[in-house]
RNA sequence: GCCCGGGUGGCGGAAUUGGUAGACGCGACGGACUUAAAAUCCGUUAUUCGAAAGGAUGUGGGGGUUCGAGUCCCCCCUCGGGCACCA
């Protein structure tokens, strides 16, 4: 062993050794028990920033740890490849996107390891492979046949500078976030997978689900968005036209002044023309055509309509009251049209007074002071105003007796909707997992063969989108037969959105080879759910809501028999630089390179878990790094000063029994938490003992051999999940084996307790004293000792606490 | 606006869930070693009064419960995240 730490001669050592080493071939048959771990899989940006070592490294802490509590541990990595940057970095430079991922993913790879952790490298997978995305085309043939995926027309974000749509989620505050050009809307023939169709089980799946952070799941619920309510249908006098309306609030129907449909309403152009006001009404029609949807949907902007003057039948009341088209009213939630109750509800309430319609109190408070002059009431209270209903208390029982009302007079029904819409998956975009269908005159939409498949992404050289998805430049790819009646057909053009990609990559991890099938599914229903996924906070909702809804569509197809695909969830928080999430285009990208090569990696690692509570976002700061490295250099130091030690057999004294507890106590304590993922304060841990061995060194006392033999391996195991090269040299070069062979350590019971303890003594409550005391003194001989050595009366205290034998507590 | 989290020394953060607040680390200050610096080692480091012994104050602010509150309850301020005209 040298007498120093080279952190980069040992490091490079032991990463080609986990290269070659059977340590992480995982046998998925083997009889151990299984543990599939799970770190997100990137982006292949190109270079590893701190997001990742974080997440890799929290990782290859379990995977570790794992592996010595005796568990056969599956820990694959791979390529979230198709996406945006890649075809945009083509458009810029020429280079294809194939050849630009590539490139980009062999240089991650290398800072993968460079990091030390533990991949299952066999298993690689790469979402723009061949072998990748045949299956993925085949998953979502699939899904088409099982009626799961279809196509319809649908409002998109344009970005007329990149000449491509967006997902929602690439459009910030109503602009492209590449290039800040507002976004328009656009109609465009999409295709969907009918994740809606899953939103009570989503929904219902959470309440049974692992351990997952209740952050994420009331972000999902909320995404979900279940409301329960009342739809009956409306007439409007004079005509055959009926629509329906949802309402949340069915105990306010006498407040109903009026109702508003949506500008986008399927009705909207026979309400038009039974109107006395066609041309007011094409005039806002117009207008709202020339808004952004951004404008639209913003919630400080000023409520707009116009007055149809034709009006609908109030059903509880008989009253007629105004029917409306505002724009407020979304076409795509609940009916698209609404009761409008302008008392009881803040937007109606906003629009009444602006257009100067009825405002009718229905619900009082129960102090029966509150009025609707200046403000809607939203709030519980009591009906008026509602006939036979009044006196009833709102919202749950008045809302059932009108329920009850509206059902026996075969008027309308209970409902749930949901706020979850289906999941819009086509992209006008290169980069990306073709859509395998054919479109042929006679015979309509047909998926491709499965033996045809891949249906491989053309070779183009413009990957602008023009007029139609860059797909459709290529004659070739476009023009086909059709596969049923074998005439000219067309194929689908359009890309798959890349979280398609990232739905299922769990499944393809545990079978990547299969040339038959995407996955065999014994296989699935043996080792999923993962049984510890991690990852970035920021994918709480889309590609964990996505994955849940492949598994349960999945399942229902008959491919496997599970029903969630994430057991256990641990979401990292966000690394911070500069008040800001990490980004190439901010430029504040913080290089871990720079840190393998004047810290090494498992000073690194070791102080990104130190910093501060992994769940917590941080500001990135390497101050602290310095003290992790003069950590491990002080450890290395004091292991050697031991090492160096004669061995000797000897009765251990004082100081050795005081040592041997210290050891046991902190094998105890790292060991809870990492069962909690608190790994800060199992660095700390680990630190406090390194001080108390350096204390012991100082007094010259030699480790009999035993004691040293126990030492050395105990804290080499708890440091080896954290930083495994300086691990691993160290106890090859003593014990002459792989320490990632060994079992995680024990600690003896009856080697915990310190034999002398400081007893504290408060007065009510207060700390006033302290003193030594033997463990295990009795309460009585507590109370003596103290009257002896402080001022104390006892006799007359009003009472005396003892709290978990470690303090006493005068009350006076 | 609504829904989640937070707020503890100069800084990152500990605190067995109601029981010694500030572990561990960074930084700073003083000292040793050195011709010097770096590295390393030894001390000090919440604030405040005091020469010291020792005392007082102290976990965003205000109130409360309790022998005892960073921890529980009520009100307020503030920061971060998510959703946002969802009927």
């Amino acid at each position: 062993m040298n007498s120093q730490f080279e952190y980069k001669k040992i490091e490079k050592k032991w990463q080609d050794h986990w290269e070659n080493s059977e340590t992480v071939k995982c046998d998925l048959k083997s009889d151990k028990p299984k543990f599939y771990n799970l770190c997100m899989y990137p982006y292949p940006s190109g270079d590893l920033h701190m997001g990742h070592i974080r997440n890799y490294t929290i990782g290859d802490v379990i995977t570790r740890y794992k592996q010595m509590n005796g568990f056969n541990v599956l820990s694959p990595m791979g390529w979230d490849s198709f996406g945006l940057p890649a075809e945009n970095a083509a458009i810029k430079t020429g280079i294809h996107p194939r050849e630009f991922t590539e490139e980009r993913i062999a240089n991650m790879k290398s800072q993968i390891i460079r990091l030390g952790s533990l991949y299952d490298w066999d298993r690689e997978v790469a979402a723009h492979s061949v072998d990748y995305y045949k299956w993925t085309q085949h998953l979502f043939i699939k899904l088409f046949e099982n009626d799961l995926a279809y196509k319809e027309d649908a409002p998109v974000n344009w970005c007329n500078s990149c000449r491509t749509v967006l997902a929602n989620e690439q459009v910030i505050e109503g602009s492209c976030e590449r290039c800040d050009t507002a976004v328009e809307p656009k109609n465009l023939n999409q295709w969907f997978l009918k994740i809606s169709e899953y939103s009570e089980e989503l929904l219902q799946g959470l309440e049974e689900i692992g351990d997952w952070p209740e952050n994420v799941k009331t972000m999902q619920r909320n995404w979900i968005g279940k409301s329960e309510g009342s739809q009956f249908e409306l007439n409007i006098i004079g005509t055959d036209l009926t629509f329906d309306v949802f309402t949340t609030r069915p105990d306010t129907l006498f407040g109903m002044t009026f109702a508003v449909i949506s500008p986008e309403h399927e009705l909207i152009d026979l309400i038009m023309e039974q109107s006395e006001k066609k041309d007011e009404i094409q005039n806002y029609l117009d207008s709202i055509e020339n808004k952004s949807e951004f404008e639209r949907m913003s919630i400080t902007k000023e409520k707009t309509g116009v007055d149809t003057t034709l009006k609908v039948t109030n059903p509880i009341t008989n009253e007629e009251v105004p029917l409306w088209i505002a724009d407020y009213v979304l076409v795509n939630y609940g009916t698209g049209a609404i009761m409008a109750v302008p008392a009881h509800d803040e937007r109606d309430y906003e629009f009444a007074k602006k257009y100067d319609i009825e405002i009718r109190q229905v619900i009082i408070d129960n102090e029966k002071t509150i009025n609707v002059d200046n403000e809607a009431f939203t709030g519980n209270g009591v009906l008026m105003n509602s006939g036979e209903f009044n006196d009833l208390s709102s919202h749950e029982e008045a809302s059932k007796k009108i329920n009850e009302f509206l059902v026996k007079n075969k008027i309308g029904d209970e409902k749930t909707t949901y706020r979850l819409r289906d999941w819009l998956i086509s992209r006008q975009r290169y980069w990306g997992c073709p859509i395998p269908l054919i479109n042929c005159e006679d015979c309509g939409l047909l998926p491709e063969k499965y033996e045809n498949l891949p249906v491989l992404l053309p070779e183009i050289k413009d990957y602008i989108n023009t007029d139609g998805s860059p797909l459709s430049k290529s004659k070739e790819f476009v023009e086909t037969d059709c596969p049923k009646c074998s005439k000219k057909a067309l194929r689908e053009t359009d890309t798959m959105d890349t979280f398609v990609d990232s739905s299922w990559y769990y499944m393809r991890f545990l079978d990547p080879k299969n040339e038959k099938e995407p996955f065999n599914s014994n296989f699935i229903n043996e080792w999923l759910p993962v049984d510890q996924y991690i990852g970035g906070v920021e994918h709480a909702i889309l590609h964990l809501l996505y994955s849940r809804f492949f598994v349960k569509a999945l399942r229902d197809l008959g491919l496997m028999t599970i029903d969630e695909p994430f057991h256990n969830l641990f979401s990292q928080g966000m690394i911070n630089f500069g008040g800001a999430k990490m980004s190439k285009s901010k430029g504040n990208i913080v290089d871990p390179e720079e840190y393998f090569a004047t810290h090494g990696a498992d000073a690194l690692r070791l102080y990104i878990l130190f910093m501060a509570p992994p769940s917590d976002g941080v500001e990135w700061n390497d101050g602290g790094i310095e003290g992790t490295k003069r950590f491990l250099n002080k450890l290395w130091d004091n292991l050697l000063k031991i090492i160096n030690q004669e061995d000797t057999e000897k009765e251990l004294s004082e100081d050795d029994k005081s040592l041997e507890r210290k050891i046991n106590q902190t094998i105890k304590s790292v060991t809870q938490h990492f069962e909690r993922f608190e790994f800060n304060t199992a660095v700390s841990d680990l630190m406090k003992f390194n001080n108390d061995l350096s204390e012991y060194l100082k007094h010259d006392s030699i480790l009999p051999k035993e004691l040293k033999d126990v030492l050395i391996k105990n804290i080499l195991i708890l440091l080896y999940p954290m930083s495994p090269h300086m691990a691993s040299e160290i106890y090859e070069s003593y014990f002459d084996s792989d320490i990632s062979t060994e079992k995680w350590a024990n600690f003896d019971d009856s080697k915990l307790e310190n034999p002398m303890y400081e007893l504290v003594v408060q007065i009510n409550g207060k700390k006033k004293h302290a003193i030594m005391v033997e463990t295990g003194i009795e309460e009585d001989d507590a109370i003596t000792l103290c009257e002896s050595n402080f001022d104390i009366n006892f006799k007359e205290a009003k009472k005396i606490i003892f709290i978990k034998d470690k303090i006493i507590n005068i009350v006076q």
